[in-house]
DNA sequence: TTGAAAGCGTTACCAC
DNA sequence: GTGGTAACGCTTTCAA
């Protein structure tokens, strides 16, 4: 499809008359001042005036333009979200919390995503700036903390997976540590001792987290970690996939498998199912964040799960609330592990 | 979390101080003409004058106010997106592809979704337009033809999904159809006869062609179309599964699942696991889509592809050479099958 | 209640 | 080459 050839048909016709403001008034017999003030309801307009204003507004089809407004108010009534991949379940999840937290403000988002790139993150944080969006929603990523809070001096911001606070800046994390104590507490009541970890990416700090929670777990119950056990993964499915091989090649011993996220406990799935090693019945299987499709794997999989819905409408309201708008408080409920059929009682 | 409670605090010092050309002008001793044609380049500046001008701006930490550039020049550099869900793979993928086609182009995406109803999309297209975009990029949707043609008087669009043309207006489509012929002739040449097919929504265009396909790929056999093979879905896991307990409920016979996407796979891939039922050694299973965990179920869901990333790709082209920007070509391919693991031979 | 007019921060035309 | 200045479409004093 030879795009470019398109250009010249489409580009004659392309001024599409808009209806301003000032035409709305001369037309109504009044000023502009008069128009706007019925418009945003400022002033009282007397009831001959707003009723010709209102019959020539339809007629005209006038729809203001919010540049001009923008331009006027200081405000584009958008929130910038930094998210991390536009095709990530879990991000997405929190993306419909926030869409939800801010359907009826007016307020539009304007997305961009970092990929887990502390450059391209802070040049499109730098690039939402640029476009004036009122505030800016940081989904994790890897740009430092005192980077968020030197952007956090240029425009509001509310940051997830970050303890920072700053003058006008709000971050919360969800508590993984605590998340991953469960899993693997679970995972111990069930009578697994021989429990092996497949680690999220070392610089990502909820990969730390849920790591520090395996093994301070194990600690707790006195259970001595085999450093065997503990392998790479990267969040995705192919790093579980490639985990469990390394695992079985080396003819680790193990009864269960706890995986840093649900990707990569579908990745240890398939490479369990490929060697003909049952889940659970010989291996149990727990994951982390709970996705969706984690209720429709075989077996559904038992998971640590993250509120993200609620973060999303917290980070909604919280980033409303910055900007001058009362919100209704929300309460973003805590980690919890969903009980499904991938761990089995030994 | 009383999000309300922060407003106070953060809404003093709201003012960021954002400097403007005309002070970068002055401090720089010359024009805002001058200041503004360096910038942009449009004329000659003398190599005095254009240092000064330099070491003022940063100095300044000047940034144009992208604002006022859009007002004056009657462009935002903004496409708007209406997707259907922000939470879906199947979307998503495309999305990606967007978001790369116009990665270096000074473009963003401002995306709204439309949850496949017809006035949330029209009121979302609405929005978009009164923000101004350049653009609207439409992915599927229920709106009428004849609404999307309308609005493409108002602002050009790029329709995914469908097969209009107007004036400013390009659309495209998958062939849907082709995609479920080959799946079922594939199901067919592996020996099956009696297939079942859990459908879409009956609305959906895309649906509809799978189902086309799937009667006269049959028809083309000679096999005859058990009508209590042919049972509703809803293009979500939980209507696969229950497709497959209505089916099973039933004590039809079949030896293969041509589920018309992949979440409907998955569901109905549960539903089988719940009674023990093996796939492929019982059931065969074919999906449509191709998602990303796709390759990842157990055992990996033989499925039909769509080039969505493709797609995406060749929207975002549509769209930039619809404003005028020279793209190089794209080549959409076709959808093709997919083999893995969920197919046997009978 | 209403209007005139001064911006908001740019760009671009018209002189010089 | 460069400066003055009129827009772009709106909101909001300030007067009347």
């Amino acid at each position: 499809m030879a795009a470019a050839r398109h250009r010249d048909h489409f580009m004659k016709n392309a001024e599409s008359t808009t209806t301003t403001l000032y035409q709305v008034a001369s037309a109504a017999g009044v000023s502009p001042a008069t128009v706007s003030r019925f418009l945003n309801g400022t002033a009282k307009v007397s009831d001959d005036k707003r009723k010709t204003i209102e019959r020539v507004i339809d007629e005209l089809q006038y729809k203001p333009n919010r540049l001009a407004q923008s331009l006027k108010m200081g405000s584009t009534r958008t929130i910038g979200v930094l998210t991390q991949a536009l095709e990530s379940g879990y991000f997405n999840r929190a993306m419909v919390g926030i869409e939800d937290a801010v359907k009826d403000s007016g307020y539009a988002l304007l997305i961009m995503s970092g990929h887990w790139h502390a450059d391209e993150e802070a040049e499109r944080v730098e690039l939402l700036i640029g476009r004036r969006v009122d505030g800016v929603a940081i989904l994790t990523g890897n740009m430092s903390d005192q980077q968020i809070l030197d952007f956090s001096k240029r425009v509001p911001i509310v940051a997830f997976g970050r303890k920072i606070k700053g003058e006008r800046m709000l971050g919360f994390c969800l508590d993984n540590y605590r998340g991953a104590c469960d899993a693997v507490e679970f995972l111990v009541k069930q009578g697994h001792r021989r429990i092996a970890i497949i680690t999220g990416p070392a610089d990502h700090g909820d990969a730390r987290a849920r790591l520090a929670g395996y093994y301070d777990t194990l600690a707790k119950h006195r259970i001595e970690v085999d450093p065997n056990l503990v392998v790479a993964g990267d969040f995705q499915e192919s790093g579980g996939l490639l985990a469990v091989n390394q695992l079985l090649a080396a003819h680790q011993r193990f009864t269960a498998i706890f995986a840093s996220n649900d990707l990569t406990a579908y990745g240890a799935r398939l490479a369990l199912y490929r060697r003909n090693i049952r889940v659970p019945d010989d291996i149990s299987i727990v994951g982390f964040d709970d996705l969706h499709s984690s209720m429709y794997t075989t077996p559904p999989l038992t998971t640590v799960r993250q509120p993200l819905y609620e973060a999303g409408i917290g980070i909604g309201r919280m980033m409303l609330s910055m900007l001058g708008h009362e919100q209704p408080p929300v309460d973003v409920p805590s980690l919890s592990l969903i009980v499904r059929e991938s761990v089995r009682l030994i």
